[in-house]
DNA sequence: CGCTTTTGACCCGCGC
DNA sequence: GCGCGGGTCAAAAGCG
């Protein structure tokens, strides 16, 4: 039922193994990449790419985490990645029934608790929930042609855990795709983080959950998830988000047909296991454990050094 | 001024 | 049918 990785390397590059970064790269080079890039050889440039976008942007698991964890596209060199010898994992275990379109993931959020899964969230409510001390956060995704939706809560258990509950599809890229366009006039993460750093030092948000004092008695200790950028951020992802969908569609032809996006970070975890539910089970789960990920240069980014992932229900729309 | 967050009210499903 | 709990709505407040 569970499974585990110890000893998770400091980087996503160390951690997947280069093999696998390159075919990463090479299944995505046709969207992501220049065609003066479309070497079959593997250039540092392209390398460095890799690393950025994975290690630099999002700090959660992705596609190829939950990919790979629940060896959902099989194959030798999925199980070479793991065959880490500082790494153990376990497969989730079969046998499971009602299937829903949501899942939860655990993380394991250190310092001010900022995460950053790659979308960009509103708030629309928070609840406090029975027998917890900690209230419940519920976010839609800011984009207008997205429905997906997710709850954020604290771990009873684990202060420093949050526990978020994904529900329904994203149907757009990540926002990490940004750094991936036009690194000279089109606004990168990091960027965009950077912006997000600027615009907050005198509002605060990345402070809010600790250290900024609740307005009202009535509200709970601290908001588990802060992930929201203003509007005038978000205009500006969805302007760069519209670019690159068009320089995709320009350079590939493509239609929005999600089967060929899988081994992009085109959507969060939650629609791939939804088009690919790896076995009829209804409780999966597994960890992750990383105990000195090292953080990036950025530090607005929300790097998560020990998080914790269940995989509690997988969808059965297929 | 426009947007986001907050938060009480409302809605709805479920169990008794 | 009623109460409870969770999820959502929407008005008010905050913020840049």
């Amino acid at each position: 039922m569970t499974a585990e990785l110890e000893g998770r390397d400091s980087n996503w590059h160390q951690f997947f193994g280069e093999e696998y970064l390159k075919e990463l790269l090479e299944k995505s080079q046709p969207k992501f990449f220049p065609s003066h890039f479309a070497d079959s050889n593997i250039n540092s440039h392209q390398e460095s790419m890799v690393n950025k976008l994975i290690s630099t942007v999002y700090s959660g698991p992705t596609i190829g985490d939950i990919e790979s964890a629940l060896s959902l596209s099989g194959g030798i060199k999925e199980n070479e990645r793991w065959n880490n010898p500082r790494s153990i994992i376990s497969l989730p275990e079969k046998g499971l029934g009602k299937i829903e379109n949501k899942y939860t993931i655990k993380i394991k959020a250190s310092g001010n608790g900022l995460t950053d899964d790659g979308y960009k969230w509103r708030k629309y409510g928070q609840k406090a929930i029975k027998n917890s001390p900690n209230p419940r956060s519920y976010y839609r995704c800011t984009n207008p042609r997205c429905n997906a939706k997710k709850q954020v809560e604290r771990s009873i258990d684990d202060p420093d855990t949050l526990i978020v509950t994904y529900e329904g599809l994203h149907l757009h890229y990540t926002y990490s795709h940004f750094l991936l366009s036009k690194p000279n006039d089109s606004p990168t993460p990091a960027m965009m983080n950077q912006s997000k750093k600027h615009k907050t030092n005198s509002g605060s948000p990345e402070l809010r959950t600790s250290e900024r004092p609740r307005q009202s008695p009535t509200t709970m200790p601290y908001d588990p998830f802060e992930g929201i950028t203003s509007n005038q951020e978000i205009d500006t992802a969805n302007q760069a988000q519209a670019q690159i969908e068009a320089q995709v569609q320009a350079q590939n032809g493509f239609v929005g047909d999600e089967e060929h996006n899988t081994h992009g970070l085109l959507e969060d975890v939650v629609p791939f296991l939804v088009r690919r539910p790896s076995s009829p089970t209804n409780s999966s789960s597994y960890e992750i454990y990383s105990p000195e990920i090292s953080s990036p240069s950025d530090s607005t980014l929300s790097w998560v050094p020990h998080y914790t992932t269940d995989l509690s229900v997988l969808s059965n729309l297929m």
